[in-house]
DNA sequence: AAACTATTTGGCCATTTTGCCAAGTATAAT
DNA sequence: ATTATACTTGGCAAAATGGCCAAATAGTTT
C-alpha cells in the first residue's frame, strides 16, 4: 500500500524536480507563448548553449516539452498548457510567504 | 525587463524546488487530508525524524505549509489546496512520458 | 525541579546537480 | 567534398542537497 504511494511520490518528484530551476522555468514560460529553438532560449536564459541544451533535455525526458527538428534547428514546445495556472499559484504563495508575518489566513485561493 | 523575468523565475524555482522531493511530496499529500504532527509524517515517510523535520521546515519556509504548535506537538497543514489538481497533472505527464513512443498528441488535457 | 516527550538544529559526509569547455553529430550551403 | 551552422554529449570541478547522529530546545508530567 505505502509502497505504491512512495512510488507515486517518486514519480511526481521526478517531474517536479525537472521544473525546479530558474533557467528551466524561464524556458517553460517562453515556450508557453509558442515553440522556440535552442538558440532563442539560450539567448533568453543567458547561459552557455550546452547548458541550456541539457536543461531542455531534462524537461523533455520527463515529458514537459516535446521536440521537433526542422532543418538545422530544434524546436521545443510545451506539452502541458496548464502550467500557467500553476505558476500563478506559486507566485501567490511566494508573495504571501514574503509578507512580514505569515498567518494561516494567507493561504492561496486557487 | 528580462531582469524581472529572471527574478520571477528564481522565486518560482524556490517554491517548486521545495516540493521537488519524494518525502516532501508524501508529506504534502498526507496533509491534503488534514493536519498531521511531525511524528505521524515521520512514520509515513520512513526516515529519521530530524530529516523529516528539515523537510517540513523547507516547505514552511516557502509558504507551502503552515504550522501550529499545540502542547508538545507541532501540526503542519497545507496552505495551498490547489496542489491536488497540479499533482494529478504531473501524474498524467509522467504516464504519457513513460509510454513507449512519446508523441505530440500525448499532451496533457488539464 | 527532574525526568520525559516531541521537535528542531548543528555537523558532517555522501550524492546529486550545475555549468563551462571541448569534442562529436547532423543537416545545410558552397 | 568542404565548410558552416545548430545542437548534443562527455568530462570535470564547484556548489547545493539529503540523511543520519548527537545535542539543544520547548512544553508536560510527576
Amino acid at each position: 500500500m505505502s509502497a505504491q504511494r512512495q512510488a507515486r511520490a517518486a514519480t511526481r518528484a521526478t517531474v517536479i524536480k525537472a521544473m525546479a530551476h530558474p533557467s528551466r522555468l524561464l524556458c517553460l514560460e517562453a515556450l508557453m507563448a509558442g515553440e522556440r529553438c535552442v538558440a532563442d532560449l539560450t539567448n533568453l536564459v543567458g547561459a552557455d548553449i550546452s547548458t541550456v541544451s541539457k536543461h531542455l533535455a531534462l524537461l523533455r525526458s520527463v515529458g514537459l516539452v516535446t521536440v521537433e527538428k526542422r532543418g538545422l534547428q530544434v524546436f521545443y514546445q510545451i506539452a502541458c498548457p496548464c502550467l500557467g495556472t500553476f505558476f500563478e499559484c506559486m507566485d501567490d504563495l511566494a508573495s504571501s510567504a514574503r509578507s512580514s508575518k505569515r498567518r494561516a489566513a494567507a493561504r492561496c485561493q486557487c
